[in-house]
DNA sequence: TTGGTATTTCGCTAATAACCAAAATACTAG
DNA sequence: CTAGTATTTTGGTTATTAGCGAAATACCAA
């Protein structure tokens, strides 16, 4: 999870990741759209890959990418964690636009020494 | 909002962040749970000053930090606009656990070279 | 005013990260 | 096989950042 906030910390690596939510893209689409070199963004590419955010695929010389939805609900977990209200255990299934969300809740955290 | 991702990015910050959760702290009482310096971790409390993600409150010599749960949301939105499925424009309403989401979704979106 | 405590700021170091141009790799049509 | 295209890797530069110890600041009881 450490991977995927460094990830979403840049600000080309979610326009990126809105480029991607319209639709997959190559890797030559996803450069005209940016200013910056085609070798910065495969940097970028590989940031995604390594947290999940994005997988690719391969034909002749052509690369695509695709957004990975999948870790969204991960993620948003995990904010509940950082800022869900303090509340006993409890589980609680939502839907948001065709996207299931696991909420879950917890009043006892490890102590924060233990983590980094 | 590119100060929020930042702020997240770090793994520390995160920790704090889980530990306000849980309640208010003193500066002292956070430097407690870590093993960082007070210098640094005084560092981090400025980082996620600027993002809003927390708030403080000055008594004699002692500051005590909140978390500013009114960012979750913004947050939250922001993850929908990087991931959420591609769909006509539509404002969706969303209570989940006390917290209320706005989600607004859009089909079209300006071009990534504008920003950043 | 002095001494003690709580906290932040400052100046420095080492590591990391975004950016670039050039080189390398991968693939394919002719 | 060669030439061209698509993409990544490499090596370098510059800026940023997390960490530290020391100094400074803020506050207050005696």
């Amino acid at each position: 999870m450490n991977e995927v906030f460094k990830a979403l910390s840049d600000p080309t690596r979610r326009e990126i990741l809105r480029s991607l939510r319209q639709r997959d893209h190559t890797a030559g689409e996803l450069a005209e759209l940016f200013v910056i070199s085609k070798s910065t963004l495969s940097g970028h590419f590989n940031v995604l890959k390594a947290a999940d955010l994005i997988a690719q695929d391969k034909r002749g010389t052509t690369v695509t990418y695709r957004l990975n939805t999948g870790v969204f609900e991960e993620v948003v977990a995990h904010l509940f964690d950082l800022f869900g209200q303090a509340a006993p255990i409890t589980t609680r299934q939502v839907t948001v636009n065709q996207v299931t969300i696991n909420q879950v809740t917890s009043s006892s955290q490890a102590a924060p020494k233990e983590s980094a």
